[in-house]
DNA sequence: GCCATGGCTAGTA
DNA sequence: GCCATGGCTAGTA
């Protein structure tokens, strides 16, 4: 596993409960701007073995990434049980809710 | 080759 | 809309 990887997963279990954090942000807080991309396949693969809270990472305009209708429905689901505010289009106001974690913990 | 991105443009109103 | 991006994975040699 990359150091990249490892990173990601650090950060993305650190979100705490009633926030969310972007996909471009967590890449470039794992050093690497451009790696958004690598942050969704690492939720994808990783979120079971290491028990991510994958529901808490959004894209950078705040709104639910998810295709399917379901798995749309279960993050809303997830993050309203939080305490998050999901809107009827499945956005998320991150001025409220983005979590930025202390740079001394990275 | 794949993408649950992101950022920049074109083109409408 | 469009397309550059980039680490990872599947699948071939």
């Amino acid at each position: 596993m990359q150091p990249f990887t490892k990173h990601v997963i650090a950060i993305i279990s650190r979100i705490p409960s009633g926030h969310v954090m972007t996909y471009g942000q967590i890449a470039a807080l794992a050093g690497s701007p451009r790696g958004a991309r690598q942050v969704v396949r690492i939720l994808h693969t990783q979120t079971r073995a290491h028990k991510l809270p994958w529901h808490r990472v959004v894209n950078a305009k705040g709104e639910i990434a998810l295709q399917e209708d379901l798995a749309r429905m279960d993050q809303r689901m997830s993050l309203e049980s939080e305490g998050v505010h999901v809107t009827a289009l499945g956005t998320i106001d991150l001025e409220q809710y983005q979590y930025w974690p202390d740079p001394e913990s990275i």
